[in-house]
DNA sequence: GCCTTCATGTAAGAAGTTACATGATTGT
DNA sequence: ACAATCATGTAACTTCTTACATGAAGGC
C-alpha cells in the first residue's frame, strides 16, 4: 500500500519518531521505557513493521555507519507521516476492546483459593504495582524539575508525555488501592466469617 | 493433552462454569456481561477452547434436547477442572505483559491534534467512562442489596464477584479522573499559553 | 418481509510472542 | 570465560478478530 495509514503499532511508533529520529534497536528501548506501560512491541515486530510504514511513505531510512558498533538504519518521520499521524489522533478510538487483566480473572476465582496462598499473591501485586507507581512518579518528579511549565503548554510534546504518564500514575494508584482492599478482605476473611 | 492445565481462555470459562453449568452460547453472552471489562471471548474462540478443555478432561458436557429452538451442550466443570483452576488462582501472574491503550497512545501525539477536536474527543471519551462507571456501581447497589453479607465472605463466589467488579469501578473512576483533566488542560490551554 | 435471539461451528487473517540466527565490542 | 549492549532480521507459533455458514422461532 501507498496510502497514509498503518496500523496502531505504527502509530506507536510514529508517534516516537515525531519525536526524534530512531534505529529500529533505539524504538524497541523507547517502547518499554516511554510507552512500555500502556503499549510495548518487540523488535521482531518492529522491523517489519519499519519496512511497512516506509513502504507506506509514513518514514523514511538513511544508514549511519559506525566503526566501533553495527551500522544502523536511522528512521525519521516524513511529511505524510505527520500528516497520518496528526489525522489519528483524534479520532475516535473502536471501543475499548483489549482490557485484559490476568489479576482480575484470578479474583473473580479467588474463593476456591488457598488464603494464605491468595493474600500472599495479592500483597505481593500491590508491592509490584507501588513500586511501579514510585517509578512512575520519580519521572514525574523529574518531569516537572526539567520542563516546568513546557508540561503544561498543549501544544509542546512534552504535555503529550506528561499527559500520557499522568494516566499510568492513576492507573498504578488504582492498582495498588484495589490490590490492599482484596488482601484486607482476606486477612480479615480467615479469622472466619460464617 | 490430557493434563491439567490450559490457557488464560481456559480458565476464564472455568471460572464461569465453576459458578454455573453453561452452553458456549451462554459463556459467550456472560464473556461479555459478567467478566468483558477484563477479559472478553467470541464465540469463535470460546467453542474450540471448550472441546480442548474437555479433551483435557476439565470439563464434560451433555445435549439438552429443545423443542421450541436448537439443542444445546451444557457444559460443566469437572473435579480436575476445579483442582486446575484453585491451582492457578494463586499463581503469580507472569507481568502484565497486555497493557495496551490506544487513547494513551493518542494522548502521547496529542500535541499534533487541532485543539478542538481533541477537547471533543476526550470530553466523549469521559462520558463514555463515566456512562460504564454508573453500569458498574448500578450493578455493585444491585449486589450490597441481593447478596448483603455475602458479598465480604471470602469463601463465597460472591465476594469474588464483588472483588472484580471492584478493579473495573476503580478503573473507570480513574480513567474518567484522567480524561476530565486532559481535557480541561486542552480548554486551558486553547486560550493561549504562549 | 426483516431483524433479533438462540445455537454451533469453521476459515482466513491480523496481531503478538518466543525462538532462531549472526556478530562485534566492552565490562566483570 | 561469560554476560551485556548494540544491531538487524526471519520463522514458527499462539492468540484474537472478522467473516462465512446454517437454521428455526418469534416479534415488528
Amino acid at each position: 500500500m501507498t496510502e497514509g495509514s498503518t496500523t496502531t503499532l505504527g502509530y506507536a511508533i510514529l508517534g516516537l519518531l515525531a519525536r526524534e529520529a530512531l534505529s529500529g534497536y533505539d524504538l524497541a528501548s523507547r517502547m518499554r521505557a516511554r510507552v512500555g506501560f500502556f503499549w510495548q512491541a518487540r523488535h521482531s515486530q518492529i522491523y517489519p513493521e519499519l519496512t511497512r510504514l516506509e513502504e507506506g511513505g509514513l518514514v523514511t531510512h538513511h544508514v549511519v555507519e559506525q566503526s566501533d558498533r553495527p551500522d544502523k538504519k536511522v528512521y525519521r518521520i516524513t511529511d505524510s507521516g505527520f500528516a497520518a499521524l496528526s489525522e489519528w489522533v483524534t479520532e475516535p478510538p473502536p471501543g475499548p476492546r483489549a482490557a485484559r487483566d490476568e489479576l482480575v480473572l484470578k479474583a473473580y476465582s479467588l474463593w476456591l483459593a488457598e488464603p494464605e496462598l491468595a493474600v500472599a499473591l495479592f500483597r505481593d501485586q500491590e508491592e509490584v504495582h507501588r513500586e511501579r507507581l514510585l517509578e512512575y512518579e520519580r519521572i514525574e518528579g523529574w518531569m516537572e524539575k526539567e520542563w516546568g511549565e513546557d508540561i503544561l503548554r498543549t501544544e509542546s510534546p512534552r504535555f503529550a508525555s506528561y499527559a500520557a504518564l499522568q494516566r499510568g500514575i492513576i492507573n498504578e494508584r488504582g492498582y495498588v488501592e484495589w490490590c490492599r482492599w482484596v488482601a484486607e478482605q482476606l486477612e480479615r476473611g480467615k479469622g472466619g466469617a460464617g
